[in-house]
DNA sequence: CAGAGGTTTCACGAACTTGTGAAGCTCATT
DNA sequence: AATGAGCTTCACAAGTTCGTGAAACCTCTG
């Protein structure tokens, strides 16, 4: 039922955990996640259960339902938790999608890198390629159009190029 | 030299470059990079100049000597900008070294990555992968050394694809 | 349809971040 | 040595972000 894990059998094990989630989140957050989804990103990947409810996430990461609400949310929006409901329950279960859930990493990355292309395709339109500023932006927009060709290849060879890693 | 700039000769094209500038930050800043670094690159990379003084950047982008300061430096350290000095000159010079710039962009990104591979290896020495979540840690440690071959990879085969694009 | 478990919304205080002005420092020139 | 242009550091004020507690809100159960 997902309650009793192992890694916190014990106040201090519950305390090493919540330190190492800290840590995680730390580095999350440079690449520009928000603290709390960091946190509960961090929490549901390295402790034991394979779903959450929302209550079991306040409790583990001691912090109020109310960051967990906003923080799961965002989660989901990304797709990097899924939000579950058992018929004849009353609370949501927030499940890590394993199978997928480096697809999603990578697919986020690329949606930035989209954002990114769009914004300098918008000063190429803005200002012409006729000047070395307008050359400069001329060649970012390639190299991001073939970055996020090879990230997107990179996905779809993942589950292949895992099993090799798991045989050799 | 490097002061007077297609983009900018009257007034109104200096607003249109630095609401562009403004948004394009925005963007960077979506992904961690901080405001005022945001917006020197994007200015250094979209206006003309090959190479900025920082009182330039300063009058440029409407800002105090303070905080391009504080920008520069961190651009030089994330390898972004070069620094460089004119003989008997009083002034440094900030150069987007066009060459290697988005070898050095995908550089940065393969340190965060490190970083995060790295979070991951000190979770699963801390406790073990014989549990649910340190299965899901070590799958995650596979996938990040994955994407930084992958990466790597790229930016090794990006001068050749960059001629193949030119002539194709 | 009343009740209760669970989640979400909202306003607020605390903490952090940002950019500025002013003072201080460096160093080539005189 | 003195000058002064330019860069950096520092303390601060304004603005923003974060997480909380309390109240509102669903929605399943009896």
């Amino acid at each position: 039922m997902g309650g009793v894990t192992v890694a916190e059998n014990t106040d201090a094990e519950r305390a090493t955990l919540l330190r190492y989630v800290e840590r995680f989140a730390l580095v999350l957050r440079e690449s520009g996640m928000q603290p709390m989804p960091a946190r509960v990103f961090a929490y549901a990947l390295a402790d034991d259960a394979d779903r959450y409810t929302a209550a079991e996430l306040a409790d583990g990461l001691q912090v109020s339902p109310a960051a967990i609400s906003g923080a799961v949310r965002q989660l989901v929006q990304i797709g990097f938790l899924v939000r579950e409901r058992e018929p004849g329950t009353r609370s949501d279960l927030y499940v890590l999608d394993d199978a997928h859930l480096w697809a999603r990493f990578v697919t986020a990355e690329l949606q930035a890198l989209q954002r990114f292309q769009e914004i300098v395709a918008s000063g190429i339109e803005l200002f012409g390629t006729d000047r070395p500023g307008g050359r400069r932006l001329a060649e970012t927009r390639e190299f991001l159009a073939f970055l996020r060709e090879v990230l997107a290849d990179a996905v779809a060879r993942w589950p292949e190029e895992r099993e090799r890693r798991r045989l050799g």
